[in-house]
RNA sequence: CGGGGUGUAGCGUAGCCCGGUUAUCGCGCCUCGUUUGGGACGAGGAGGUCGCAGGUUCGAAUCCUGCCACCCCGACCA
C-alpha cells in the first residue's frame, strides 16, 4: 500500500486515484471502465442513497423500477435525446453463445435479435413510453417517481467514481399537468440536491443553470449544482431538468384537462450518481487520506484499545463495550476495533486513511484515570478527557466536525471565485489561480466555444442569483447583462 | 476514436536498448520469538503462465507481428 498521497497541483490525478484504492474505496476491475466499489466505499454510498431516498419521500416521491434493457426504436423518438447519447451506448445484438469447434466460447450468430437492446444511458425512453399508458386523466397526474438503479455510458475515458462505463444513480422522473409545476418541482429537485451537498457532504455548491449547450440531451432548462475540487476544477454534481413537452410529444403522453382538453403532459428529470462519492474524496481529503462528514462516514467513531497483556485487553474491552453502548444509544455510529493483529500505530493509520472522524484510544493509563484519548481526524488534533464525559464530548465535536468541513470548503471556494473583466486577465486567473472565474458573457453559444477552444474553461452554470449588471462580455466585447461561472471542469 | 506511455509475485519496481546460469529489490503475506500510547524488530519461509497469442533463434522478460488492459493528453460526458 502506498504512502504516499500528495495534493500536489502535477500529481492531482494519482493522488486521488491513490486515495481512493487506498482508502479502500474501489478499484478498477479489469472490465473497461467499470469499477468495484468496496465495502467501505459502498458503505458510504448507502449513507447518502439513504439520506436522499429520505429527502426524495419527504417531497413526495415515491420509488420505482424500469428495465435495464431498453428497444433501439424508443430512441428514434426523441431527436435531440439520441443525438446526445448514440455515441455512448452499449448495444445487445444476440442472447446466445455456444462452443465452436475448438471448445472456444462464441458468439451464436443464429441467436441474433431483431431489434437490438440498448444498455439504458437513462431511463426517459422506457419511462415516458410506460407513462403513456399510466396517464388519461389530469387526476393521474402529477407523477412523482424516482428509481435507483445503474446506467452504462461507452465513455472514452473514464475515471473512478468520476466517469465510470458503468455507473449507479437515481434518476426522477415527473409528469405534470402544468409547465408551471414542472418548473417548480425541477426547481426545488435542484434545491433538494444543494441541501444535500452542503448539509450532509458539507460541500458548498453554486446554484445555477446550464447555458443552452451545456444543457441535457433534450432538456428546456437544465439546473445545476456546482461544486470546486481543492485542485480548482470544478465538478458537476447533480442536475434537475426541466423537460418542457418535448418527451411527451415524442412519446405522445395526454392527458384530458379539467376543461375536457387533450394535452401534453409536462415532464422534468433529475439524477445524481456514485460521482458524489469522488466530489466528497476531492472536497474535504488530505496527504494523510479520506476526510468523511460525521454525516456520511459508515463509522463516526472507531475505538483502539492499547495494552501490553490480555489481562489489560480484557479490562479494555469491558470499558470500551460500556462506551459503544453509550455512543450507540445516543445515536453514534462506532466501531470497536479489538483485532489482535494489528497494532495500534496501524490501525491509527488505517482509520485516517478511511477519514473516520473521530478516533478513541483507550489504554492503561486510561484505565488507571478514568480518561481516555480522543483524536479528530480533521483537524489531526489529540486529547485526553473524562471518560464520563465521552458521549457528550463526541456528539459535540462530530457536530463541529461537520462545520469545520463546510466552512472550510466554504471558504477554500469563496476564495477561489476571481472576478474578471477582461479576457488577458480571464487567462491569467484560469492559468495561475483556477477556480471559478465570474466574466460578462455575451450569451452566444459562438463566444462559449471560442472560449472552451482558446482556454478548456466552459460555462458552469449562470448563477441562480446572479445580479443584473450591465457589462461587456470578456470575450467579444458584446453587451452583457450579467456575470456568469466559468472554470475547467472534470 | 486520435496522440503519447506502461504492463515482470497482492502492491511498487530492476532487468529490455546490446537475447545466454536458478528473474532483482522494497512493501505486504506466513511461522517463531521479542514487542504494542503513531504504520515495530530479528530469524526463517511461501509466493512468478515476465499482459495474451503467434513468429525469429540452439536459446526470448529482452527482438518482430497482432491483440488486450491500464495511465496521461485531446474530442465526448454525470
Amino acid at each position: 500500500m502506498s504512502k504516499r498521497l500528495t495534493t500536489r497541483e502535477d500529481d492531482y490525478s494519482k493522488w486521488y486515484n491513490e486515495l481512493v484504492v487506498n482508502a479502500d474505496l474501489a478499484e478498477n476491475s479489469g472490465v473497461r471502465g467499470c469499477m468495484v466499489i468496496k465495502p467501505y466505499g459502498y458503505a458510504i454510498w448507502e449513507k447518502m442513497q439513504a439520506e436522499l431516498d429520505r429527502m426524495f419521500k419527504e417531497t413526495g416521491h415515491e420509488n420505482a423500477y424500469f428495465p435495464l434493457f431498453i428497444p433501439k426504436s424508443y430512441f428514434s423518438k426523441e431527436a435531440s435525446h439520441v443525438d446526445g447519447f448514440a455515441k455512448e451506448c452499449a448495444v445487445v445484438t444476440h442472447y446466445r453463445l455456444k462452443n465452436d469447434k475448438n471448445g472456444k466460447v462464441v458468439v451464436d450468430e443464429t441467436a441474433k435479435l431483431e431489434e437490438e437492446l440498448i444498455v439504458r444511458p437513462t431511463s426517459e425512453t422506457i419511462i415516458w413510453d410506460t407513462y403513456r399508458k399510466w396517464i388519461e386523466s389530469y387526476r393521474d397526474l402529477p407523477i412523482l417517481v424516482n428509481q435507483w438503479a445503474n446506467v452504462v455510458r461507452w465513455e472514452m475515458r473514464t475515471r473512478l467514481f468520476l466517469r465510470t462505463s458503468e455507473f449507479l444513480w437515481q434518476e426522477g422522473h415527473t409528469a405534470h399537468a402544468t409547465e408551471e409545476e414542472a418548473l417548480q418541482e425541477s426547481k426545488l429537485m435542484q434545491k433538494v440536491y444543494a441541501e444535500f451537498a452542503e448539509n450532509f457532504m458539507a460541500m458548498p455548491v453554486i446554484q445555477g443553470s446550464k447555458s443552452e449547450s451545456e444543457r441535457f440531451a433534450g432538456a428546456l432548462e437544465t439546473y445545476t449544482i456546482e461544486a470546486l475540487m481543492q485542485d480548482g476544477k470544478a465538478l458537476q454534481a447533480g442536475t434537475s431538468h426541466f423537460l418542457g413537452q418535448n418527451f411527451a410529444k415524442a412519446f405522445d403522453v395526454k392527458f384530458t384537462s379539467k376543461e375536457g382538453k387533450r394535452e401534453f403532459v409536462w415532464a422534468t428529470s433529475w439524477g445524481v450518481s456514485t460521482r458524489l462519492m469522488g466530489a466528497l474524496v476531492m472536497t474535504h481529503s488530505d496527504d494523510k487520506g479520506l476526510v468523511l462528514p460525521p454525516k456520511l462516514a459508515p463509522f463516526q467513531v472507531v475505538i483502539v484499545p492499547i495494552y501490553r497483556n490480555d489481562e489489560q485487553l480484557d479490562a479494555i474491552i469491558e470499558k470500551a463495550n460500556e462506551l459503544v453502548t453509550n455512543l450507540k444509544k445516543a445515536g453514534v455510529s462506532v466501531k470497536f476495533d479489538k483485532r489482535t493483529t494489528h497494532k495500534p500505530g496501524w490501525k491509527f493509520a488505517e482509520y485516517e486513511l478511511k477519514g473516520v472522524p473521530l478516533r478513541i484510544a483507550i489504554g492503561p493509563r486510561d484505565l488507571e484515570n478514568g480518561t481516555l484519548e480522543i483524536a479528530r481526524r480533521d483537524t489531526l488534533e489529540k486529547q485526553t478527557i473524562s471518560i464520563d464525559d465521552t458521549v457528550s464530548f463526541v456528539e459535540k465535536t462530530l457536530s463541529e466536525i461537520q462545520d469545520n468541513l463546510f466552512n472550510k470548503a466554504m471558504n477554500y471556494r469563496n476564495e477561489h471565485i476571481t472576478k474578471v473583466n477582461s479576457f488577458d486577465e480571464f487567462k491569467k486567473v484560469l492559468e495561475s489561480k483556477g477556480g471559478f472565474i465570474s466574466a460578462h458573457w455575451d450569451g452566444t453559444i459562438e463566444t462559449e466555444e471560442k472560449i472552451k477552444e482558446l482556454t478548456k474553461a466552459t460555462i458552469r452554470c449562470i448563477p441562480n442569483d446572479a445580479k443584473n449588471e450591465d457589462g461587456k462580455c470578456v470575450y467579444s466585447g458584446a453587451k452583457s447583462i450579467k456575470r456568469v461561472l466559468f472554470a475547467k471542469a472534470y
